[in-house]
DNA sequence: TTGGCTTATACTCAATATGAGCATAAAGAA
DNA sequence: TTCTTTATGCTCATATTGAGTATAAGCCAA
């Protein structure tokens, strides 16, 4: 007994411009690029790519799997069907002057910790959360649930923040019902654009996804310019991130780890003293590609 | 325009009996669990549950999704539909005398590159890749192929053995037409048993991510009994990975991270002195969840 | 022209983490 | 008893990492 399906394809597209970590977007922000599978379509990514490029004129580069998802409110209104999402990360390089591109941190601006505003946003949610504990009955419950705001948020510094867990806080936030897709009122959500349907989680998957990748793969560079400075590249994954690096740590790991060379030529426009040039070399050099990235991601 | 779709789902389903990881099959150990979603199931993950109980009677617990295909080969052969894999790692714990487990080296012998089999198998995988890139027209393409099972097989120890590339080293033994799988006559295949469809394919996703997760998520303990000794622990990390750990610097490891606590029993079949007795307490010391382990894998 | 500001780049130093091994303890078996 | 086996405690050299100092080389404004 097969059921009527539809499968939908979903994009979470990234690229990065002056430092900011940016995805791509339709309908005013409030969508992810997203269309569903047709039989023309020869294989998943490419289906993804059809419709990013279909959507929003851009050409993509890297992609990997995300998640797929098959709830059951994600049942189709026309009758008994149902809908799964299977969505794709998917990293590009420049796109200068194009329309849909949003800020990452427009959605999540506690995600942004390094930032004045990130810290506002995360004084704010810890004020609600700590309501949110507080109004429950069940004295265990309260305990366990606060512990799971507290590792989360690191709130009091008894814990760190850990970037990777962006998915975790938003569902922690969606259950405390603080932002609008858990159908909140807008004055009692935590702050951060939101999205139709579940795409601001999808985002917050991809998000997730991409602070652990550039830990140990090389795919940063995915998202680079061709020749950059090694302080374009630390902004880059400090904004990724969301997280301060050790300037000349960084510089000494990602020399060591012979993953960029010189190109001879020099930034001037630095602001300061000018900066020799590099590019990236570990797919030529390294035929063997399974190479890793070694980041000292600190927390302050 | 929606077309047909049938959306079946595939448990690589784990398990360790005598410190040999074990694969949950079905049809003699020519497939893995799986079924297609139904209406009636709530969830994709109860999907995955629903079948594998329904098939092999074995109750499962932790469940993560791995990956979803949906290539042109997996057409509908009713039809011009579509067929769509989802698959789920799945990890469970004791099992005695429960049919349809088989261990995973029959499968990957040379992914048990610690064993005598393992090398013995190894030292085949080069002759006959030797031969398949010799074969080859194109000077530059022999180079990168050659590069590839250099890097891969860590050929010639120039390179180390990098036991988390386990699909990637069965894709390359697919695409030099030396599975089973991709059409080759038994006689010129590698040693390892063959499986239907793609599902060999799909367990060495499941075995490449329960490898790499091993590394920085206490998911071990998942398959452990209640109790166990280091050694214990240790065995089946050695065995799930196929590489060896130094024995000090693993207890060492495992004791500093606090993820374990005496249970104040003593094993003492152990073969010599009697052992300390462990549990697992990282579940209820913490309730931060997202606790690592790390764990001195090293290469010999 | 000079001092101040900015960024670039080279080095140092202490604290940890890691790989490898030694030494001793405690059981059973020959 | 002596040998073998596993358990467990401890040392030591080396590598990695966090943090900071020092100097270089641009720009700009006084």
């Amino acid at each position: 007994m097969t059921t009527q399906m539809m499968i939908e394809l979903i994009a979470v597209l990234t690229a990065v411009r002056d430092d900011v970590p940016q995805v791509m977007t339709i309908d005013h922000g409030r969508l992810l690029p997203s269309g569903p599978l047709e039989s023309t379509h020869r294989s998943l990514q490419a289906g993804v790519r059809a419709w990013v490029e279909r959507q929003t004129g851009h050409p993509i580069g890297h992609v990997e799997q995300l998640y797929t998802f098959a709830d059951h409110d994600r049942l189709l209104t026309t009758g008994q069907g149902r809908l799964i999402a299977i969505s794709y990360l998917a990293l590009t390089r420049s796109h200068a002057g194009e329309t849909g591109w949003r800020d990452w941190y427009d959605y999540f601006p506690w995600e942004n910790s390094k930032t004045d505003v990130g810290r506002d946003c995360l004084a704010i949610i810890e004020r609600l959360l700590c309501r949110w504990v507080a109004n429950m009955d069940n004295a265990a419950v309260r305990v366990r649930q606060w512990q799971r705001c507290v590792s989360l948020f690191a709130i009091g510094d008894m814990v760190a923040w850990n970037d990777e867990l962006v998915l975790q806080r938003y569902e922690l936030l969606y259950e405390a019902g603080l932002v609008a897709e858990a159908g909140c009122p807008p004055e009692d959500a935590v702050p951060g654009q939101a999205m139709h349907h579940d795409h601001r989680r999808i985002l917050a998957t991809g998000m997730a996804r991409l602070r652990a990748k550039i830990r140990y793969r090389p795919v940063v560079f995915e998202l680079m310019p061709e020749e950059f400075t090694l302080l374009q590249l630390q902004r880059v994954m400090e904004s990724l991130s969301g997280v301060q690096i050790h300037k000349q740590n960084f510089r000494r790991l990602i020399m060591q780890q012979q993953l960029v060379e010189e190109t001879g030529r020099i930034e001037e426009n630095t602001g300061g003293r000018p900066a020799r040039l590099y590019r990236f070399c570990g797919e030529v050099r390294q035929a063997r590609q399974f190479v890793g990235t070694k980041i000292p991601l600190f927390q302050p």
